[in-house]
DNA sequence: AAGAGGCCCTGATAGC
DNA sequence: TGCTATCAGGGCCTCT
């Protein structure tokens, strides 16, 4: 489900009610995410408080007092709900009535004193992780590259990952290695923003299309945040906050949709790279 | 050794 | 209605 704006604004929802809280209970329903819950977890994080709620990509970080750190990552389908009291409330992009609260899926509850956080994952495509120290996570982290909020995203870091690559631009960018943070929704509208067209070659970009993907990376990644992410599918379920960023695709799920550009009449097209579906203007992307 | 494709999994929807 | 096929916001592993 989420790339980086969504976990940011899941990351949001949450940071004022956890942060300084103690958990009380972690309890493990099912261990059979991505990776295997490691066993025993429930006895590391159980009486250990948040001092911090951190989100680096689509990494959400729960950092615990004495510097150990609960990595979470909600793969395709992960959502995040907090129930206070008697009431359900949105912590992500699933939202729901409390009388709606998913029954199915619910395989982690982290219970704090008056409120619990339940982690629903149907495809489990997601997973959690702890570290022991910061040095462990860095490591950890370290097999990513930088996201394109990060100050240090610009020109020279992207030509020297882009340089000497034969891969497409459109791979490049859903490879998490280079840029972390990008999935494919955000991929499309990035590419359609700057003008190029997802199978060119890295190795073909000129310094100029360089400089539009820095820009328009940011660009659009904030702009999502700003609109509380993207609710794709179930949003007919979702009340009150959920994004709005869908609202404003450019091409992702537009095929056949006229070009948004104002004085271009092609109508978007839709091809598999790497079997993942790609939108784009093949008049306007080159 | 870089890069493409398969695979993990469930649910919603389209098409017959 | 009820079946089957296809697709979905990700990322690790394997093969070439």
């Amino acid at each position: 489900m989420p790339e980086l704006p969504e976990v940011e604004i899941v990351k949001q929802s949450l940071e004022k009610t956890i942060v300084s809280k103690r958990i009380k209970k972690f309890i493990i329903f099912n261990r059979n995410l991505r990776f295997k819950v490691q066993k025993n977890l429930n006895k590391l994080i159980e009486q250990k408080k948040i001092i911090r709620l951190n989100r680096i990509s689509k990494y959400l970080i729960f950092e615990f007092e004495k510097s150990s750190y609960l990595l979470m990552h909600l793969g395709m389908s992960g959502t995040l709900h907090l129930i206070k009291g008697n009431n359900f409330y949105k912590t992500n992009l699933s939202f729901y009535h409390s009388s709606d609260l998913p029954k199915k899926h619910n395989h982690i509850v982290l219970n704090f004193t008056n409120f619990k956080i339940i982690y629903n994952d149907p495809r489990r495509f997601g997973f959690i992780k702890y570290f022991h120290s910061k040095s462990n996570l860095d490591f950890y982290l370290s097999r990513i590259g930088l996201e394109p909020l990060n100050q240090k995203f610009n020109f020279s870091y992207l030509k020297k990952n882009l340089i000497n690559k034969q891969k497409n631009i459109k791979n490049f960018l859903l490879d998490q290695k280079y840029i972390s943070g990008i999935g494919n929704i955000y991929a499309n509208e990035i590419l359609f923003c700057s003008k190029i067209h997802p199978i060119r070659l890295c190795n073909s970009l000129k310094d100029k299309e360089i400089i539009r993907i820095i820009k328009y990376s940011k660009k659009v990644l904030k702009k999502a945040i700003k609109k509380g992410g993207s609710s794709i599918r179930n949003f007919k379920n979702s009340v009150g906050k959920s994004g709005s960023y869908q609202k404003e695709f450019l091409v992702y799920d537009q095929e056949t949709k006229k070009c948004p550009s104002a004085n271009c009449k092609e109508k978007i097209s839709k091809i598999f790279i790497s079997n993942r579906s790609s939108y784009f203007c093949k008049n306007c992307q080159k």
